[in-house]
DNA sequence: TTCTCATCTGAACGTTTGCGCAGATGAAAG
DNA sequence: CTTTCATCTGCGCAAACGTTCAGATGAGAA
């Protein structure tokens, strides 16, 4: 059935693979278009330091108003602000006004247990850290 | 201690704010800058649609080449091969050079474990799933 | 040797993104 | 009423990003 000798195969629309029963297997799995995308977007909107230091303060402070969010990042609080109405608008924190403030506190238990996750390998082990990796030999 | 009622204190710098004694704690328990920023690193490469394809596709699939992760993800071998660059300098992914091939695989088991609680959430529960949310009126 | 072919890479382009700025909003205080 | 103050937001720009294109690399085949 596979042909992992020398010669690719094509599929209808002229894609060059080499295992094609895996590469079906694999699309078959891949979760759909849709899906994807939600969880890309989760994850790039963890994956600015900013808006990843205002998450894990209220995973630690549990609800914190935007002068405190700047204070513990130390962004301005315009920049606190911005950043707050994308992680709002993407559901990942939620807002109760109370007085004159707007206290801010994580809305998804899922995004909990992303932050732990990824929390628990990066500060108890030694990663990596590429600085602006260039080539990688191997 | 707090100073909850009206007037908000400040620090050394003249920084804004409200609940002093949290301040300090949740910022006594914020990772080290670095740590932060090499989590947002990989949160980053991951929240593309394209790597997070390529990713999940070496999450299923186990040892992918190149041409086969390009079929997967609909994406050109070019862009794959960009992508596949970043991935590695982040070691996020490990390479195997075989004949003529590069095969790819997962280099991180954190990774997985990531990827494993970022798909049981959006694959099997209904996700909010925002556009481009504009105001979010709560 | 030369040819083939999978992969890699630099440059360039168009798009997106993060943040400062200045003003707006809106609620409480005076 | 007016003033104060925490927060929000449109604009603008510089920096970062993802992709394509065209060519380079380098190992195997002939």
């Amino acid at each position: 059935m596979k042909r992992l000798s020398g010669v690719a195969s094509m599929d209808a629309c002229g894609v060059r693979m080499v295992d094609a029963e895996k590469v079906a297997a694999v699309r078959a799995a891949m979760p759909d278009d849709r899906d994807v995308a939600d969880l890309a977007d989760v994850l790039g909107l963890l994956g600015d330091p900013t808006r990843l230091r205002l998450v894990v303060a209220l995973l630690e402070g549990g609800e914190v108003c935007v002068c405190d969010l700047a204070a513990v990042s130390g962004h301005s609080e315009s920049a606190v602000s911005h950043a707050l109405r994308l992680l709002r608008a993407h559901r990942v924190v939620e807002v109760r006004r109370a007085h004159r403030m707007a206290y801010y506190r994580l809305a998804d238990a899922h995004v909990r247990m992303l932050l732990d996750v990824g929390l628990s390998h990066t500060s108890h082990a030694g990663v990596v850290h590429v600085e602006h990796a260039k080539t990688d030999r191997t």
